[in-house]
DNA sequence: ATTTTAAAAACGGTATACCGAAATTTTGAT
DNA sequence: ATCAAAATTTCGGTATACCGTTTTTAAAAT
C-alpha cells in the first residue's frame, strides 16, 4: 500500500475519530509530520476528503475540519433511506439472483443468531453490526446498479449516514436491544418481499428502515456526552 | 484563481469533448506539458477527477480516461430521476417558498417563450437549455437538503447523467421539439404539484420526467455519429 | 490595558529533483 | 523475419526548495 493511501485512511480516520476539532485548520506541514510523510501524500489525501466532504477548503487556501449540523445529518440518513429503497426494489422487480438470496439469508440467520442472547455480549454485538453492513452491502450490489453504489458510497462518507454508524449507540443501553431486534424483523421482512418480487414493498420497507436510524440519532442528541463517548465523530455535529 | 482550479477545469473539458480516447493512459508530465504546468497541478486535478469518477486508476499506478457502457449511463439517469423525485417531494411537502414558486414560474414563462417558434432558432434552443438548468436547480435547492444536492451533483459529473445533456440530440432534429414541448408541460405540471402540496405527485411526475432523457439516450444510441458530432463526450460511452 | 503597527513565523501553491518500477525500444540470437 | 533479452526511456510516488501571502507574535503607541 502507497503512502497515499495510508496518510488518507489515517487522516480520515483521525477526523472521524475527533482528534481535530471542527474548524481546525489543517495544516499540510504539521500533518506531514504527525503522520510521517513529506507534504505530497497528505495534499493528495486534503483533496480527496475535500470531495468526500469532511474537509472544507479555505478561503485563504488550505483547509478545516468540517462541522455538521443536525440537519445535514438527519438530510443525509434521509437521501441514503431512498437510495437503499431503489436498490431493494430494483433487486426485487429483477429478480433475486439464487446466491444473493442465499447469502441474505445467512445474513439472516446470522443477526438471528447474534440477537438471540439477552443481554448481548460484545461479541454479539459486534457480530450483528458486520452482519449488518454485508446486508446492505449485498443489496446494494445486487441491484447491479453502479451509479447507484457510488451514491451511497459518498453519501456514507459523512459521520453517521452510513448503515451501522448509530449502532454504537444501541449497543450501550441493554433496553435497547429490542431496538435491533425491531430493525432485524424488517430486513427479515425485506428479504420476504424481494423473494416475491414485491418491489413497492420492499422500496417502502428499506426506507422505512432507515427511521431507525434517524430515532437514534435523536437518542444521541439527548444523551450528547455519553454519545460522544462512544462515537467521537458526534463531536463535528453541533448544534441541538 | 488558482492553477490547480484552471488546470482541473481544463482536463475536465477535454476529456469530456472527447479528446482522449477511453483507456488512454493520462500521464501527468504530459498532461502538465499540454497545459502548461508543472505536474503538482495536475496530480491534484487528477484526485479529483478519480473522485468524480471520469478517470480511472490504473492497478500499476497513473490513470486511464474511463469507459462508460450504456447500461452505466442509463442507470445514472435512473438514480438521478430519484433523486429528484426526492427533491421534489421534498419541497411540495415543506411547502413552496413565495420566492422559489416565483423564480419557479418566471422558468416556465421563459420556457414558454423560448418553445413557441416552430422550428426552432439556435437561440431558442439555447435559452430553453439554460432555463432547464436553473428550473431543476432551483428545486433541488429549494428541498434544502445537502446531501441531496450533494449526491445529483455528484452523479452529473457522468457523461449523460445530467437534466440537460442529452438535450443537444433534440435541439438538431425539428421534430424532435416536440419532445421539448412534453418535458416542458412536465415542468408545468410539476410545478403545479408542488404548489398543491402533493409530495407523491411531485415525487412521481420529477421521476417520470427523468425517462425523457432514457428516450433521448437511446435515440442517441440508434444515430451514433450524429451524436458523437453533437455531443462528443458520447465517445466515452461504449457498447450498444 | 487596549489598540495599532511592525516583525517574524507559518502556510499554501508551485516547480523540480530523485528514485524505483513499469513500459518501450533496441539489440542480439536463432 | 521472429522472438528473447537487455538497455533505455518514461512514469508515478515522494521529498523538498522557493516564493508570495496569510497568520501569528512581538513591540510600540495611545
Amino acid at each position: 500500500m502507497s503512502l497515499q493511501e495510508t496518510v488518507l485512511l489515517q487522516l480520515r480516520e483521525c477526523i472521524l475519530r475527533g482528534e481535530f476539532e471542527p474548524g481546525r485548520r489543517l495544516a499540510e506541514q504539521q500533518i506531514a509530520e504527525l503522520l510521517g510523510s513529506s507534504r505530497t501524500p497528505v495534499r493528495a489525501a486534503l483533496v480527496t476528503l475535500e470531495q468526500e466532504g469532511l474537509v472544507q477548503a479555505n478561503d485563504t487556501g488550505g483547509y478545516v475540519v468540517r462541522q455538521f449540523s443536525v440537519r445535514e445529518v438527519t438530510d443525509a440518513i434521509t437521501v441514503r433511506g431512498h437510495l437503499e429503497g431503489l436498490a431493494a426494489r430494483l433487486v426485487a422487480e429483477h429478480g433475486l439472483s439464487r446466491q444473493v438470496a442465499l447469502d441474505l439469508q445467512s445474513c439472516l440467520d446470522e443477526g438471528d443468531v447474534a440477537l438471540a442472547p439477552n443481554p448481548l455480549s460484545m461479541d454479539d454485538y459486534a457480530r450483528y453490526v458486520s452482519m449488518n453492513d454485508r446486508f446492505h452491502a449485498l443489496i446494494l450490489e445486487a441491484s447491479g446498479n453502479r451509479a447507484l453504489q457510488r451514491a451511497v458510497a459518498m453519501n456514507d462518507k459523512l459521520p453517521f449516514a452510513s448503515a451501522s454508524a448509530m449502532l454504537p449507540m444501541q449497543g450501550s443501553m441493554v433496553k435497547d436491544r429490542d431496538w435491533m431486534l425491531y430493525a432485524h424483523r424488517q430486513h427479515h421482512m425485506l428479504l420476504d418481499a424481494m423473494r416475491r418480487g414485491e418491489g413497492a414493498r420492499a422500496q417502502a420497507l428499506a426506507q422505512e428502515h432507515t427511521e431507525v436510524a434517524q430515532m437514534n440519532m435523536r437518542q444521541a442528541l439527548e444523551r450528547r456526552s455519553e454519545a460522544e463517548q462512544l462515537m467521537p465523530a458526534m463531536r463535528l455535529v453541533v448544534g441541538r
